[in-house]
DNA sequence: TCCCCTGTCTACCATATGGTAGAGAGCCTA
DNA sequence: TAGGCTCTCTACCATATGGTAGACAGGGGA
């Protein structure tokens, strides 16, 4: 009950981004949404025109949290190796920790238009590449273990995008969807790069 | 057209598995499985006395269908390495391979009861341990590299996941979700492992 | 032949949902 | 104070959806 409320627009999109990552669009009800955020129905359909538009612009807010976060990798470099593989992986497994919803909504791109989803999956894309280069570069400097380095990233991205998408994938493999769940995962990936370092 | 048609009950059992894994059970309505086996709606509330109880049979099944995949990859074994490894990812990655909607299906345990979700988590946990038990043998043995073979299994088993569940996931990493694709991911991942042979 | 059982259908209903119309409260400016 | 603008609301509508009631066709046994 602060007095400064943040505006009711953002509050509406960070209800819908949660809920639609989570659950799936057709799963959330505008009523849903609405009573999540605490205002009518219609008050949801005065700052997006329909569902739809909605969903659009939760895609491209999900894009832009990404670019963040992508800034933030790149300018994180350190000459400790082990900190800089480990800022690396924080890259990939921030967005799942912070907002599990974000990575969730790749499933909904088929909905928006065209230039709407490309936002969001390219920034995924680029989440993925930049990991992959990184991991690269230590391949060749000779302070990581060869193999294929997009195969690596491609795991760790999937393994994030399985675990913002269905908490039951992490159930099934013995891990709950909590932030200290994802931080053991982490570290257990962490490990494993750490395992892979040149002797 | 053949004159031998598979029952009715079975043709609305696998619709409804495609359907609910690939798109999620929100977005599919009765109407459209219906249409899809070419019943109507009714045929389907005969069959299964609800959407919900419709699902559950789905899981079941699906678990069902595991088990067999399970199996078969108990009985597989040779004395290759490169061979039993190649066994493993088969199995990992063949329900993927052959049905995609299968995993998907993961997405919506939560809403059956526990005992039938459990069956299929169940079922999924097995391909996974299965997995990791024999990676951890081929260690023992010396003819893998060591590493955490449970990390190693639930990577593979979060890439399954996530194909299976998200084709868009697939796309971004700029693979395909054909059987061609998932074909040339498998083989990646047996360099992978092949590249993690003990030199 | 009659009856009942199985399986499929048409017709219908109650509810939930996305969306529209328009009123009213509060605030800024003239 | 008046007028208009921004924002939120109540009331309502059309449609889609899960589900019910019951009719009808066909086949097998008494």
């Amino acid at each position: 009950m602060s007095t400064v409320r943040t505006p009711t627009r953002l509050r509406i999109l960070a209800a819908a981004t949660d809920l639609f990552g989570l659950r799936g669009v057709d799963a959330v009800s505008l009523d849903v949404i609405a009573n999540e955020v605490g205002v009518a129905k219609q008050t949801l359909l005065y700052w997006f025109a329909s569902k739809d538009e909605l969903l659009a612009a939760v895609l491209l807010e999900a894009a832009n949290e990404l670019t963040v976060v992508i800034e933030a990798a790149v300018r994180a470099s350190t000459d400790d190796p082990l900190d800089r593989i480990d800022a690396v992986v924080r890259a990939v497994f921030r967005p799942a920790v912070r907002r599990p919803a974000l990575l969730g909504l790749v499933r909904e791109v088929s909905r928006v238009p065209e230039e709407v989803g490309a936002r969001l999956t390219g920034q995924l894309q680029l989440l993925a590449s930049r990991a992959a280069d990184y991991l690269g570069q230590e391949m060749d400097a000779g302070r990581l273990r060869r193999a294929d380095p997009g195969l690596i990233a491609a795991l760790s991205y999937a393994t994030v995008t399985g675990i913002a998408t269905e908490p039951a994938v992490l159930r099934v493999n013995g891990w709950e969807p909590t932030p200290a769940g994802l931080r053991h995962l982490r570290d257990e990936l962490r490990g494993f790069l750490r395992a892979a370092l040149a002797p």
